[in-house]
DNA sequence: ATAGTCCTTTGCAGCGCTGCAAACGGAACT
DNA sequence: AGTTCCGTTTGCAGCGCTGCAAAGGACTAT
């Protein structure tokens, strides 16, 4: 049996289409009559509107993008919780990709591809991407860039402060005596942004103390897992003068490197102290639980899907901003113990 | 500026559109030279398809949505993970939708109404949900459930056999000589399916080797995350006669369970062993690790969208069949110690 | 040379909705 | 009674593509 289109209703209801349309709206000025007449048949027939069909006419989808490098690493999975309800909110679908991390992925789905149609803007998280490639994209996709990468001024990026987040926790670990301080998860250039401003905060906590940094304990890692952690803080306790405290540029790492180092019998954080980054649940439930910088990430959904709305409506070209959220420093068990 | 479409490049290569569209969908016979011109055109142009309108011509969307409780539950945020690249390989786009286990999200997702074009099917993974609820859906809607809902024989169900897998998890720890043994995780009827299932299976392994089953050491929670599994262990260790073992229905809930009996200065697995179920990433990282029930996730993405996508593809209602994949039991520290 | 065959290409109509601007009808005013 | 005005309702065209069936062209068989 056919679906009931506006036609059909239009016909028992004795009025246009075009009527029933904007029944169907809530738009422009239609009589209480007409309107309760329209609604009556709509009820009986049981007419639901064909969201392709207007998304046609329309030209817009009613969708938004989110793409994150991995859906299964607990901070995306987080974000990704906070912000499917915001863009439901604004009557936007969300749409979910993954692309590993990687950059060819990354750039197909920014560049100007079919599947463009099927959003109206994007939210990206991008990992493999560097800054140049950002200008690869389609310069008509609304677009709203989290993590650490800096607008060119042609889209907007939402993120935390992650020069005085990481000054913050490496502070934190001079403050409660620690001098022989490690950093694992440093990545090069291009890509590693976000790593690069941690390394940055690492290196002006330690100036503001007045203390000197051991180059040989900032560890570069591929990625911010657990695995890499746990190999990172293997690698350090090989060596003859291993730390006494690790600032982990996420609270997986922070985990993975835990994990190595009770099982080899060291204490956390009477041993070596660790600090993480992100506040991900596991966190605040592992032994010794997670000592960490923790991001707004309500606000940083909220701030995105607004922004990116925001643009969406407004059809031409919006100059870029920076919006910093909140973070604050979230003292657990793997620095001050207890 | 217009975007370039079919006319356009018709116009082009000299063909008509419909030739256009044959070489746009590598369909039917169409010699090489006009494919050629064709695709000079479309090179020339940057043509690319409007998903949007090929939607509406053909009535379909070429997505599919998966619904979850929770994105941000690490057994969730896998299985997604696995089901995106699966889908993606068959020409599906991933909606995903989050109902915070709420009935009456659920509900609406199945039901009939006006979202339903969006999607060709729905992989859904129902919390709210009891039985009857699933026959009020959209009955031309594609489905398959995933969990421990039974097809009612107009769905397929994918799932492991949590019963066989629950009287395994307990037979281990019977195994290793514990006699008072824990259950966290009860659910009562009608939505807790999942949670029945797996006393079942507690019951059947105390059964199996003769012990009796102390009713009062099976304990009911909300959901299965970490503060249930913590909460309901600190009740249990508040009893005179505390267990020796504790089967937890999740992962997450033997996380929060083995939180607070470190808390309390307890060892695991010495004083209490502790088995969890879904094997997600944290139980193998943390400490001790977590022993548990690991059902092949990648089997359940993959049969779960072949199956729905042969239905899609059928056109019309196809019996639903039960598909059970293989699971393992995964011995632990939390256990066996190490 | 002519008819028949087969395969490529085409034209048409329409998917169901919305944008736009015109038509309509009633109320208010002269 | 006639005109103007204003707000509701309507008709038309078209979003860009595909399904269908027929047209066209090349090639073979008689």
């Amino acid at each position: 049996m056919r679906e009931t289109t506006l036609r059909d209703v239009a016909e028992l209801a004795g009025v246009s289409p075009r009527t029933v349309s904007n029944v169907v709206n809530g738009y422009a000025k239609v009589t209480d009559g007409t309107r309760a007449k329209v609604e009556r048949a709509i009820a009986e027939l049981g007419y639901r509107p064909n969201v392709l069909a207007r998304n046609l006419a329309t030209g817009r989808s009613g969708q938004i993008v989110v793409v994150v490098p991995y859906l299964d690493t607990p901070y995306f999975a987080e974000l990704l919780q906070a912000i499917i309800p915001a863009a439901r909110k604004l009557g936007y679908n969300v749409l979910i990709d993954q692309t590993d991390g990687d950059r060819a992925h990354e750039e197909e789905l920014i560049g100007r591809g079919s599947r463009r149609f099927l959003f109206d803007g994007m939210i990206i998280s991008p990992l493999g991407l560097a800054q140049e490639d950002l200008s690869v994209r389609d310069p008509d996709l609304p677009l709203v860039v989290l993590g650490e990468r800096r607008s060119d001024g042609t889209f907007d990026h939402v993120g935390i402060d992650d020069v005085a987040a990481s000054t913050e926790a490496v502070s934190h670990l001079i403050a409660i005596g620690r001098r022989r301080i490690a950093a694992i998860g440093d990545q090069p250039y291009p890509t590693g942004e976000a790593a690069q401003l941690r390394t940055r905060g690492f290196r002006a906590a330690h100036a503001a103390a007045g203390l000197p940094v051991d180059e040989s304990l900032i560890i570069g890692t591929a990625r911010f897992n657990r695995i890499d952690g746990a190999t990172a803080m293997a690698a350090l306790l090989d060596r003859e003068d291993p730390p006494d405290a690790v600032f982990c540029y996420s609270d997986l790492v922070a985990s993975g490197a835990i994990h190595t180092l009770l099982g080899r019998g060291l204490r956390v954080p009477e041993d070596v102290a660790i600090i993480g980054y992100d506040d991900i649940e596991d966190g605040r439930y592992s032994q010794p639980t997670i000592s960490t910088i923790q991001p707004d990430k309500k606000a940083i959904a909220q701030l995105a899907v607004d922004r990116l709305v925001m643009r969406i409506g407004s059809g031409g070209p919006v100059p870029g901003v920076e919006l910093k959220v909140a973070h604050r420093l979230v003292p657990r068990q793997s620095t001050i113990g207890g």
